[in-house]
DNA sequence: CCAAAAGTGTTGGTCTTACACCCATGC
DNA sequence: GCATGGGTGTAAGACCAACACTTTTGG
């Protein structure tokens, strides 16, 4: 994800190089901002970590953390830390989602924001609440309250985005602890695809890909213990899964 | 750190706090730019327009058009202004890549830069040279040069994206003019494909879908006429096609 | 022995792929 | 009449969706 890209030196060199230059230089220009949709499983569904505005004519209203991209960091970078900062998770997956960049989006001040979707392994956690960061909250996607901004269309965006790649990538893997169960399996993508899959099918189609692997041990409930599997490779991978 | 002061006192965790608290800090801040991969259909396959890079140590490079996003313009604007400056033509069709924005590939400005993808209807056209702009010309994207900055990151993303969203999306009508014969549709296809595919099958399947409403008339040239057809929607639709 | 979740196969329909021949026209 | 691209159908295999019963465990 990070973007270390070499635009090299004299970047005024753009494409449209002469045009900007000089005259741009020093004058007044856009921030640049992150807004990160987290997701998490809960016990009923798929979660989202809201944050309540503190201050401002906004105040009141939630919206995704986010902030400003330092002159020093990428805004992958960024992002991470806002995670961090909010649920004390590291090592996320985080991915880009859309930049939103309209002029009035805050008539207050011109901001570009890079949206991003971060998976947090494991379910979600006690997000950290301070006077620094002001209330923060899981939300069950399905029953997002009014979101400040143009966050509802991130919201709306971002899950479409990730429902969409849970049928052709192992991004699913970002969601589940290390070693899983089929029916944990299935349970999450249920989860987020709101709608059911038939057990046997799933199980089958998820098999015969050969992206998992069988682990040793079971899962031992009140009934019969079920078989763990993890996924052979975590890094991003590119399959008709669905 | 220096990130934390970037970002602003208390709670940037507002993704937007940090938003309104913009106004009332003036420091420096990350440049945003666009840069935009704008394809056509030529002769000889799909074609990308570069631009020389005319001042600065890059000088010589080729770039792909771009340049700073104003601070009353958004940065879709920006990529219209960009395309229109350098061939001409207004009402592309114009989507956004991803957003590039490492701090390091600029040591004296930092540049976050947003890249577009613009598909230009109805073939190449004659790109406007001037001393503003410098050198701008059509390259096959199969042997497209050394690219100057990350682009030549950019051209793969950009590329491997349009071929995806072939298979998904009816974007291929912003590629073509608005009648056209099964044919040539099938061609722009296999130009951006870079690959053949059975003409009966493809028919079948394009016509099956009914995205396509026959037009009057025909294609006359040396041989049988061909059947004209135009898409029924331009609007973006979201359907398996191949 | 009962409840609850784990685990397993088959079948019918649909979709995909591969492939060969006739048609309409200009020259 | 012939060269050229336009236009059509079919058959085999792969894939997908629907569906019910047996197994294992804890209590």
């Amino acid at each position: 994800m990070s973007e270390k890209e070499q635009r090299g030196l004299s970047n005024e060199c753009l494409p449209s190089a002469a045009e900007h230059r000089a005259p741009h230089r020093r004058q007044p220009h856009p921030y640049v901002a992150v807004d990160v949709v987290v997701f998490a499983l809960g016990a009923d569904g798929l979660k989202a970590l809201l944050v309540k505005i503190a201050q401002g004519p906004l105040s009141g209203a939630w919206a995704f953390p986010g902030g400003f991209v330092g002159l020093d960091e990428s805004p992958d970078a960024a992002a991470a830390r806002e995670v961090h900062d909010h649920t004390g998770i590291r090592n996320v997956h985080l991915e880009q989602l859309y930049t939103f960049g309209g002029p009035d989006r805050d008539p207050r001040s011109r901001v570009v924001s890079v949206a991003y979707i971060a998976l947090a392994r494991g379910g979600e956690r006690a997000p950290h609440h301070s006077t620094k960061y002001g209330e923060a909250t899981w939300f069950a996607v399905r029953r997002l309250p009014p979101l400040a901004y143009d966050h509802g269309r991130i919201a709306r965006m971002a899950l479409a985005r990730l429902r969409a790649k849970l049928a052709y990538t192992n991004i699913v893997c970002n969601l589940l602890p290390p070693t899983f169960t089929l029916t944990e399996l299935q349970h999450t993508y249920q989860a987020v695809l709101a709608r059911r899959l038939d057990r046997r099918n799933f199980r089958r189609k998820l098999l015969a890909l050969g992206l998992l692997t069988r682990r040793p041990g079971a899962r031992r409930g009140n009934h019969r213990p079920a078989a763990l599997y993890a996924f052979r490779r975590r890094s991003p991978i590119v399959i008709s899964i669905l």
